[in-house]
DNA sequence: GCCGTTTTCGGCCCGACTGTTTTCAGTCG
C-alpha cells in the first residue's frame, strides 16, 4: 500500500520525531539486540532537537557529522532523505510497524511496547488512533490482553481523556506561582527543613510541562503524606517511600521528591536535569571510575567493575559539593543541557551569568500618555512608572510607547504628537525626577516603531528627531519568507535613530510561532553597527529565545533588557528576562542595561 | 550506530514506581 504523505520540509522538529520514532520501531523489532543502537537514535533524536541551527542547514553546508551524535550511516541515510524526501533504510526499519503506533506512543505512560500491543491485538486505525483506543478501554476490551489489567485499561482510558486538555505546556511564570503555592503549602509541615523547585522549572526553561519540586527531611513519610493533602489537589497519582506525584487543576501534574538533609545536594542535582546534562555527566564520571545517583557519588571497584552495594556512597549537602568532587566547578541550573557547560567547568570556564542585581534599568515601557497609536496604550501614568523603577533601584528607564497610527494620521499630526510626548519626558527629568527619585537620575524618550513590510519606518524623520533612541519590531505580516523578512528587519535597523531590535522573532508562546530570519547575517549586522536585540522580558514572550541568545552572544552580539510593561506591575517581570539571557549564557558586560547611565549615553549614542 | 584523558575495538547512565507478576517488564525523569 503507498499513501501519499504530506510534503515535509524536514524542520529539525520533524527530522527529530522521526529518529525517536526509528528508536521506538528497533524497540518493538528486539529491544535485547537493538539494544544500543536504540541509544544511538535516542542520542541523534537529541541532538537535531536541540541544535541551533537547522539540521538540513547545516547539510548543505556538508557538516552533518560534525554534528553530536550523528555519524557517517546517519549521515548518508540523512543526505538521502533531504535529497529526494525518503530513506530506504529507515523505511526499512519503519515497515512493518503501523502509523498508529507512533501516534500512542505520544501519550504519557505508553511507550513503544506497549502501544504496539494494543495496534497489533485490535485493529487500531492510522486515522484516529487515539479514539479507537478509548473506545476499546471503555468497553473493558483491553484488559483480556496479556500483560494489562483493569488497572491499566484504567489509566489509559483516563490518559486519553486528559491528554488534549493537557497538551498545553504552561508558561514559566505561571508555573512558578503555582510551584510556589503548592512549596507554601509543604513548608507548613515543619519537617520540610528545605524546598526547592526542580526540573526545567528549576532551569528556567520558557515554557514547563509538570512542575517537580524537592525537600530536604528527617521524615519523608510524613512530608508526603502532608504534600498529597494539598487542598487543591484533584488527584494523586502514586506515592512512594521517595516520591509522590499529584494533579492540580488545570490537569497539571505536581512531583515531589524527598531526601535526607546529607543527601540533598545529590536529589537537588539529579532531579534539576536536564536529562542529557545528567546522562553526559555520569558519562564523564564513569570514566572517572565513579557512578552517579540521586544518593550520592560511588566509588566503583578497581578496573570499572560495578558492585552494586559494597562501595561507599559519598553524600553531599549541597550542589556546590557535587560538582567539586567531580573535579567540575559549580554549573549554575541554567545552563545544565548538555550544550558545552561540562567541557567549560572541566576547565574552570564557567561564565559569571548576569543577574537581576545587575540591572539598572527597563529598556521597554508602555505609559498611558496618549500617543494616539492603533497598538495596545500602557494603563499606567509615567509617574507611577517612574517611582515604580525607582523602588527596583533603577538609574534610568525608557518610555517605548507604539507609534502613532499611520492610517489615522498624517505627517504634520504625528509630528506633533511626539513633540508633545518629547516634551511631557522633558519636563518629568527636570522636576519630577530630581525631586521624587531616590535612585532614578534619568527618563529617555524613545519609541516602539512598527517595522512595515517592506522594511520602512511610519515615522517621517522630523517625528524621529524628538527621540533620544528607537526600538523597531515586527507586528504583522509573519508569514514573509526568510529572505525577504530579513530584508525588511534590516533596512529597519538602518536607521540611525534605531538602536534595538524589540522581541525579535515577534513569538508568542504556546500561541504563534514567529518569523523566521536570517539570523546569522542579524547577528553580524548587530555586531558591525552597533545595534541590541531584545530581550524581551514579558512571560509569554520571552524573545529573542534562549538558544538564539546563546548562538548570538557566541557572535559577540550585545543585548538590551525591557519588560514591556503595560502597567507599573509589570516592572517585576525583568527577572524572566534576565533568566532567558543566563540560559543564553549572558554576562552583564554584554548588556546595555546593566551599564552606567554614561556608558548607557555613549552606547546610544544619545550625546 | 556512535565514539575516544584507559580504547579505532569494546564499551555505551541510574534508579523509582506501577501493574501484573511470583521475579519482572515497561515507562519515566
Amino acid at each position: 500500500m503507498i499513501t501519499r504523505m504530506p510534503q515535509k520540509e524536514w524542520t529539525n522538529r520533524e527530522v527529530s520525531g522521526l529518529l525517536e520514532n526509528l528508536a521506538a520501531a528497533l524497540q518493538i523489532k528486539d529491544a535485547a539486540k537493538n539494544k544500543f543502537r536504540i541509544i544511538a537514535y535516542e542520542n541523534a533524536a537529541a541532538a537535531v532537537e536541540h541544535s541551533t541551527s537547522e539540521l538540513k542547514d547545516i547539510w548543505e553546508e556538508g557538516k552533518l557529522d560534525a554534528v553530536p551524535g550523528i555519524g557517517e550511516s546517519m549521515t548518508q541515510h540523512l543526505e538521502e532523505l533531504f535529497k529526494t524526501g525518503r530513506s530506504k533504510h529507515f523505511e526499512e526499519i519503519l515497515s512493518g510497524i503501523p502509523p498508529a503506533t507512533f501516534e500512542l506512543i505520544k501519550l504519557p505512560g505508553i511507550g513503544p511496547k506497549t502501544a504496539h500491543k494494543l495496534v497489533t491485538n485490535f485493529k487500531i486505525s492510522d486515522t484516529h488512533p487515539l479514539e479507537d483506543v478509548k473506545k476499546l478501554a471503555r468497553e473493558g476490551k483491553i484488559k483480556d490482553i496479556e500483560g494489562f489489567g483493569e488497572e491499566s485499561q484504567k489509566e489509559i482510558l483516563e490518559t486519553i481523556e486528559a491528554y488534549k486538555a493537557d497538551s498545553q505546556r504552561l508558561l514559566y511564570s505561571y508555573a512558578l506561582e503555582r510551584a510556589s503555592e503548592i512549596l507554601n503549602w509543604v513548608k507548613q509541615q515543619k519537617e520540610a527543613t528545605r524546598v526547592d523547585t526542580l526540573g526545567s522549572l528549576r532551569r528556567g526553561v520558557s515554557t514547563i510541562g509538570d512542575i517537580d519540586l524537592a525537600v530536604a527531611t528527617k521524615s519523608p513519610q510524613v512530608v508526603l503524606d502532608h504534600f498529597v493533602n494539598f487542598p487543591k489537589k484533584t488527584k494523586v497519582i502514586e506515592k512512594g517511600s521517595a516520591s509522590a506525584s499529584i494533579v492540580i487543576p488545570g490537569g497539571i501534574q505536581v512531583d515531589l521528591m524527598v531526601q535526607d538533609p546529607a543527601s540533598y545536594g545529590s536529589l537537588l542535582q539529579h532531579f534539576t536535569g536536564s536529562k542529557h546534562h545528567n546522562i553526559a555527566l555520569r558519562e564523564y564520571a564513569l570514566k572517572k571510575g565513579l557512578s552517579l545517583s540521586e544518593y550520592g557519588i560511588r566509588n566503583l571497584a578497581p578496573g570499572g567493575v560495578k558492585k552494586v552495594g559494597t562501595q561507599k556512597m559519598e553524600k553531599f549537602e549541597t550542589e556546590a559539593a557535587f560538582y567539586k568532587y567531580l573535579g567540575l566547578e559549580y554549573i549554575p541550573p541554567e545552563l545544565r543541557e548538555d550544550a558545552g557547560e561540562i567541557e567549560a567547568a572541566k576547565e574552570g570556564k564557567i561564565p559569571n551569568l548576569i543577574e537581576i542585581s545587575d540591572v539598572k534599568g527597563d529598556f521597554q515601557i508602555h505609559s498611558d500618555f496618549d500617543i494616539e497609536t492603533s497598538h495596545d496604550l500602557g494603563v499606567s501614568s509615567m509617574e507611577e512608572i517612574i517611582l515604580k523603577a525607582d523602588s527596583l533601584g533603577y538609574e534610568y528607564l525608557a518610555f517605548t510607547e507604539h507609534n502613532p497610527s499611520k492610517g489615522e494620521h498624517n505627517v504634520n499630526q504625528i509630528i506633533d504628537l511626539l513633540k508633545a510626548k518629547r516634551e511631557a519626558v522633558d519636563v518629568l527629568n527636570y522636576s519630577f525626577v530630581k525631586t521624587k527619585c531616590k535612585s532614578v537620575k534619568k527618563v529617555f524618550n524613545s519609541l516602539e516603531i512598527d517595522i512595515l513590510p517592506n522594511g520602512e519606518l511610519p515615522v517621517p524623520e522630523e517625528g524621529l528627531a524628538t527621540l533620544d533612541f528607537a526600538l523597531v519590531s515586527v507586528h504583522s505580516s509573519f508569514r514573509q519568507s526568510r529572505v525577504e523578512a530579513t530584508k525588511r528587519v534590516l533596512s529597519a535597523l538602518a536607521y540611525p535613530k534605531v538602536k534595538i531590535f524589540a522581541h525579535p522573532t515577534a513569538r508568542k508562546l504556546l500561541n504563534r510561532e514567529g518569523i523566521d530570519l536570517e539570523w546569522e547575517k542579524i547577528f553580524a549586522y548587530c555586531v558591525k553597527n552597533k545595534k541590541f536585540l531584545e530581550i524581551n522580558g514579558d512571560p509569554a514572550r520571552l524573545d529573542l529565545p534562549d538558544f538564539l541568545v546563546k548562538e548570538a552572544q557566541s557572535r559577540g552580539v550585545q543585548f538590551s533588557l525591557g519588560t514591556d510593561s503595560h502597567y507599573v506591575g509589570g516592572l517585576d517581570n525583568m527577572q524572566f528576562g534576565v533568566l532567558v539571557a543566563r540560559r543564553g549564557w549572558v554576562t552583564k558586560d554584554k548588556v546595555l542595561c546593566t551599564q552606567s547611565l554614561d556608558a548607557v549615553e555613549k552606547l546610544l549614542e544619545i550625546r
